[in-house]
DNA sequence: GAAGTGACGATTTTT
DNA sequence: TCGTCACTTC
């Protein structure tokens, strides 16, 4: 209490910050809406607000709520609070995503909803597998009545906030038969036996709980004295019911969100939260921070005016003090290969003026648009990075892995043990383990008892019962030695003597190496972590893989991937209609789904710094039909006095300026293409005799450089100097030998990385 | 229990 | 088109 910041000097905490920002931070007390456009600092803000309410002892560490979505911003936010705070900072104990503090609080309170505190959290795949049990014990057949559907539906009513009595009757009806509800409370029902919690429930329980316990509600009402949401537009109703309970006594709730940033209603997100906030909080200050300090006037602009188009807005419009700047340039192209290619070159040239790769960024619509980018990089050896697809803690080795660690620290836990009871293969097969499920399920006793009263009866053959008791004596065993080894150790033993690293080494291919490397990686991980619990912890909750990579790497990514993030120079690719906006959404969700299409173009455009580069291409292939495309609408949207419209056929900006004129049907210069020419190899053919440059209004541009469709026959795109037993060097796979050839794809032996089938324009013969 | 075959379907994804 | 998954066949 020595130094209390006196009122005649600002604190520093507010120096550099711009009077609204100002404002988000002095206004502790009531309810308050910051609404915060896209790189107007709203992470600084936040953080300052929170060094504020400490440094003023408003409040202590303990009795601030500040809740984030993803593992990324929690860690982010405080890590800058350390920096603003120091030690401080380490006594927050209520920062986190929702998931985690939810889970926080659950362990507190479990045996409310009949869990133990030591409850384990489920991940999709164990949910997917549990809810295939239940439902072929009702009798459902698995094929019309998928369980990733009933998940789906399972999720979209938990984020709804309703337990398996409140989902609206019709609703609950229409899966399985009209017994989708009574799914859901088969479902919680072995969760609860299981002593486990998926992700929804989390927050379900928390808010069964408040429902029913007062005093606990009571008691968190008290401990916040103030509360934070970051993202606040991304909550779904079970999270504002969380929220809008714990605030509803002091009222010191900060919510920051951007309406225009509203890219998740698929995933439960409710943009209504944050549209209503002030409804829900009478007397709500609401502040806008509009000040962008990122892109430049261009960009902004063209940000700007393409979200004019969006109808229920806040409304708000980012400006910016900077001057000059690039207007953001539009390009059309023939077709996906020539795309990449295209951006293949900015980058190169971007590179050679002094950008680095790590400031540039291509930003997809759909993670199948990645391909094409990869292979033309791969083929000039342009270093790139991937983001998304399968997460560290999703691959299938390291959740056996895991799945070996949550046996040996809960002995009952069912799932982990029905998941490596037979991997590597130990001779258990259906025979053995459908009776290991009826005895289970006869004595009512979590599978790993069942397994231990199995082998002393004579049901198994002789094969199979040692196999059986072997494994179990092997956990015992590994138990025992959990209190004398380390637990990244122990992990090491239990990879080794289970033969589970064998099994993956024996395997001769890149993906098997590939999957010993991330084991290695997993126990190198548990180092960091003091206990197996707190790791086991972690990677349930935590699941994300930064792999941090010191060279550098021009980024791909999808749209959603990209929001928080920013870089310099940003390629905007696959701006056709139903690419993006995608007709999926559309067809889906009317025009709802195509204001959020827009949010998302948006949020793509925000992200650039410096330069902006939209791309769109006449004709796409998609899933291996190819299909002429128009530009996106949202093209013709962006204010023409920020953009550049080029093309790189020939005769090409008149016709894209006819396009962009009237993006509809009729008068679309591509219409011709598809109804002249038809698709398949046709196209290909046409293009390359010229037969397409005729539809084309005559304007004739040279065929495409690299038409790689295999369905081009071999004398179109094939290479002649290539025969099997050719020796060749492919710059992904290395050196090796050609065993088969078909088309333009050979069959090559690789040294290395063994028999894979790759385009002939990606290898260099090495000679006989 | 591995390997081959045919049907199917295919956004966005965090926790 | 291509990958996944369930199911057949050796």
């Amino acid at each position: 209490m020595a130094s209390l910041p006196q009122h005649a000097a600002a604190p520093p905490w507010l120096a550099g910050l711009n009077p609204p920002q100002q404002r988000a931070v002095l206004t502790t007390e009531g309810p308050v809406l910051i609404l915060a456009g896209a790189g107007t600092g709203k992470t600084r803000a936040l953080t300052a607000r929170l060094a504020h309410i400490l440094f003023s002892r408003l409040a202590w560490p303990s009795e601030v709520l500040a809740v984030t979505f993803t593992n990324k911003a929690a860690r982010e936010m405080r890590h800058r609070m350390e920096v603003l705070v120091g030690d401080m900072a380490e006594g927050l104990p209520w920062l986190g995503t929702f998931h985690a503090i939810a889970a926080r609080m659950l362990r507190r309170h479990a045996g409310l909803v009949g869990l133990d505190s030591n409850f384990t959290i489920l991940d999709t795949d164990d949910q997917l597998r549990l809810l295939k049990q239940v439902i072929a014990e009702a009798g459902l057949e698995e094929k019309r009545w998928p369980a990733k559907q009933l998940a789906s539906h399972i999720d979209r009513w938990k984020n709804r906030g309703e337990t398996p009595a409140q989902v609206p009757p019709g609703e609950a009806a229409s899966f399985g038969e009209g017994r989708g509800g009574a799914l859901y409370a088969r479902y919680q029902e072995r969760l609860a036996a299981l002593n486990a919690a998926d992700f929804g429930d989390l927050l379900l329980h928390m808010l069964t709980i408040f429902d029913q316990h007062p005093d606990v509600l009571e008691d968190y009402r008290r401990r916040f004295k103030y509360i934070m949401v970051d993202e606040y537009q991304d909550t779904n109703i079970a999270q504002y019911r969380w929220l809008t309970l714990l605030a509803a006594t002091r009222r010191n709730i900060a919510c920051v969100g951007d309406d225009d940033q509203s890219i998740y209603s698929w995933r439960g997100a409710e943009v209504a939260n944050i549209l209503k906030f002030e409804k829900d909080f009478p007397g709500a200050v609401v502040i806008k921070l509009e000040q962008n300090y990122r892109s430049t006037p261009h960009i902004l602009a063209a940000a700007n005016g393409l979200i004019a188009h969006n109808k229920g807005r806040i409304g708000k419009a980012l400006f910016t003090d900077q001057p000059g700047g690039e207007v953001v340039k539009i390009i059309g192209v023939w077709d996906g290969p020539e795309e990449a290619r295209l951006v293949g070159d900015a980058a190169e040239r971007l590179a050679r003026e002094g950008a680095s790769l790590n400031d540039m960024a291509i930003l997809v619509r759909a993670q199948f648009q990645t391909r094409a980018f990869e292979d033309r990089f791969v083929s000039i050896g342009l270093p790139y990075k991937i983001i998304g697809g399968f997460r560290f803690y999703e691959r299938a080795e390291v959740r056996d892995a895991l799945a070996y660690l949550r046996i040996v620290t809960s002995p009952n836990d069912a799932l982990a043990f029905e998941r490596i009871v037979n991997t590597p293969k130990r001779g258990l097969g259906d025979k053995a383990l459908g009776k290991l499920h009826a005895l289970a399920r006869a004595m009512d006793r979590p599978l790993p008892q069942a397994a231990a009263a199995l082998v002393e009866t004579d049901e198994l053959t002789p094969a199979a019962r040692r196999a059986l008791k072997g494994f179990l004596a092997d956990i015992a065993r590994w138990r025992d030695q959990a209190e004398a080894l380390n637990h990244a150790e122990l992990a090491r033993v239990i990879l080794e003597e289970s033969g589970y690293i064998a099994m993956w080494q024996a395997e001769k291919s890149v993906e098997a190496d590939g999957r010993v490397e991330n084991l290695i990686e997993l126990t190198r991980a548990m180092e960091d972590y003091p206990s197996l619990t707190a790791f086991l912890e972690h990677v349930s909750l935590v699941m994300d893989n930064d792999a941090s990579d010191a060279s550098e790497k021009l980024t791909i990514m999808t749209l959603h991937a990209a929001k928080g993030l920013e870089f310099d120079h940003v390629f905007l690719v696959g701006w056709e209609e139903g690419v993006f906006p995608s007709q999926r959404a559309m067809d889906e969700g009317g025009s709802a789904a195509l204001e959020e299409e827009r949010r998302l173009a948006y949020v793509g455009i925000t992200r650039a710094k410096r330069s902006a580069t939209i791309i769109h291409a006449a004709n796409r292939q998609i899933y291996g039909q190819w299909t002429a495309a128009i530009p996106s609408r949202f093209v013709s949207e962006l204010p023409p006095a920020h953009v550049e419209v080029t093309s790189t056929m020939a005769g090409g900006p008149s016709l894209w300026r006819a396009a962009l004129a009237n993006s509809g049907a009729g008068g679309d210069p591509f219409g011709d293409v598809s109804r002249g020419t038809g698709r398949g190899p046709g196209w290909a053919r046409a293009a390359e005799n010229g037969g397409m440059a005729a539809t084309l209004g005559g304007r004739g541009r040279p065929a495409p450089i690299e038409v790689r469709a295999s369905s081009v026959s071999v004398g179109l795109a094939g290479r002649n100097d290539v025969a099997v037993g050719s020796r060749v060097l492919h710059s992904k796979f290395g050196n090796g030998t050609v065993t088969g050839i078909d088309g333009n794809k050979l069959e090559i032996d690789f040294d290395a990385a063994g028999a894979k089938r790759v385009l002939d324009s990606f290898v260099e013969i090495l000679g006989q």
